[in-house]
Order: C-alpha cells, then structure tokens, then sequence
DNA sequence: TAAGGAGCTTACAAAATTGTAATCATGAAA
DNA sequence: TTTCATGATTACAATTTTGTAAGCTCCTTA
C-alpha cells in the first residue's frame, strides 16, 4: 500500500508521537489529504466508488482507491460488493467511524471561527 | 518558510478541499507531524523554546523554530520576548489557538477508542 | 578576548505523500 | 468475438514534508 523505511528517524518520532498522544494516532489514521471529505461524504449515507469519484472533484481513482484500502484495513469504513456485473462496491461508514462526526463536526466549526477572525484581521 | 509550487496539482487540490471544507482548512492550519503535540503542551502554561524542545523529545531545534513561527503566523500562539541575555522567549496560546482544546480533546478520546477496538479484534 | 547559553537560520539531503498514465479483470450485451 | 463500464492496480515521476549539520547573534562573565 504504501512503503516506509521502517526505521528512519521520521518514522521513529512518528511512532513516539502516535504512542503517548492518541490525538497524533487519531491524524495519523484520519488525517490525509482526502480522507476527511471522503468521510464527509459517507457521513450521511453509503456511496459508491464513482459517485466518491465525482464528489471529490479532482481525486484521481488511485488515490480514492488508496484512501478507501486504508480506511478499511483501519476499519472507519466497510467495503460492500454487490455480485452484479459491472461490479458495484459501496463504501459505509463503521460505528467508530461515524463516531468521528461529533469530532469533525466541532473541527469544522473552528475552521469557520478561524477563517472569520483571519479575515476580520485582515480587513485592520 | 516553506516554498511551494503554486499552481502543481497538489497544491490546487488542497486549496480546492480547504476551501469547501472547513475540516480541511483547519488541519491544513494545524495538522502536521508536531503541531498537534506543541498545542498540548501549551495547553496548560505558556512554555519557553528550550523547554519545548526537551518536551518534544526528538524534535530539532529547526522543526521547533518552524512550527512555531507558522502557528504564529496562524494566530495560535503569540511570541513573546523578554528582554534578557541570554534571550528568553515564551510561547502562548491565543483565544482561537484555546479553542482548539475542546476539538483536540474529542480527538484523543476518539483514538483511545479506536486504538482499543484495534487491539480488542487482534485477539479474536 | 574568548567562551558560552538561548533562540534562531541556512544550505543541503532524505523520506513521505500525491499525482500521471497506462493497464487489468469481470462478464453481460452487441 | 469484440466492446463496454466499473472498480481497481501498477510503474513511474513530481511535490512536499521532515531531518542533518553547521553557523550566527545577542550580551555577559571569566
């Protein structure tokens, strides 16, 4: 899935941060560049792989793919194939995972109070 | 501080996802490798550069200076200089850069769940 | 005048993440 | 038998993040 040199110094402080801060393991299971608006969109229901596709305005299907492989091996999300031809697989959110809303809801939320103080600031 | 190709694929999808989520936005702003851990350790008292550096063991003084001065920038910590030799400097959360307790907080407890069901199903 | 500590800064190199483009497996329908 | 759509995988290259090692500036004290 991905290759890293097991024990270079960055994968050394990694696992040192991850292992006494479970806000840097939750980041580093969640944190990627595509993964908080993957969830985003399964949040209120399953979807599958073309709808993400088309949703995630510029995400190219392997890094959709590589996302949806990850949260899965972390079990955020569950991988459902229907027996049809052409194949349909539909993505759904596992109970830890929609157990992020509340979490991503509040990030959200601070992002906007953020921006609005950036912006007032910027107006001085 | 950092120089980026402005207009490269990555960067247009990042500024695409940080502006229709705020989520995105605002680990853009604090989500990477060290952040997370500086803000819990101002989260109770104002820290000095030095003493930063011996609580983030394995941090360079280079990562240290970095990070700090880009959640300057942000407006999640203020810098503060006493006028001393040798120089003393502190570091401090903002209002804003407080705010993120209540988040980062969720977050530790959403991994600590996480992190249990992971070894819970190791043993099946 | 030389040394020393705190807090940076710089040039450089390693490693990780993300993107490009081509290709594949399936089996139904043309 | 060829074509088609979906969901994926592969080899490769660009971009970004992180780490290394050295040096710099302040003034004070020896």
């Amino acid at each position: 899935m991905k290759k890293t040199k097991v024990s270079s110094t960055n994968q050394v402080n990694k696992n040192y941060l991850e292992d006494i801060c479970m806000g840097a393991y939750a980041l580093g299971i969640i944190g990627s560049r595509w993964k908080l608006s993957i969830f985003f969109n399964l949040k209120d229901r399953p979807m599958r792989f073309s709808e993400l596709k088309y949703s995630l305005n510029g995400i190219t299907e392997r890094m959709l793919a590589l996302n949806l492989a990850e949260m899965e091996k972390d079990k955020i999300l569950t991988r459902i194939v229907f027996a049809e031809v052409p194949a349909r697989v539909v993505y759904e959110l596992t109970p830890i995972g929609k157990a992020l809303t509340a979490v991503w809801d509040q990030l959200d939320n601070w992002g906007r109070q953020h921006k609005d103080l950036i912006s007032a600031d910027a107006l001085l």
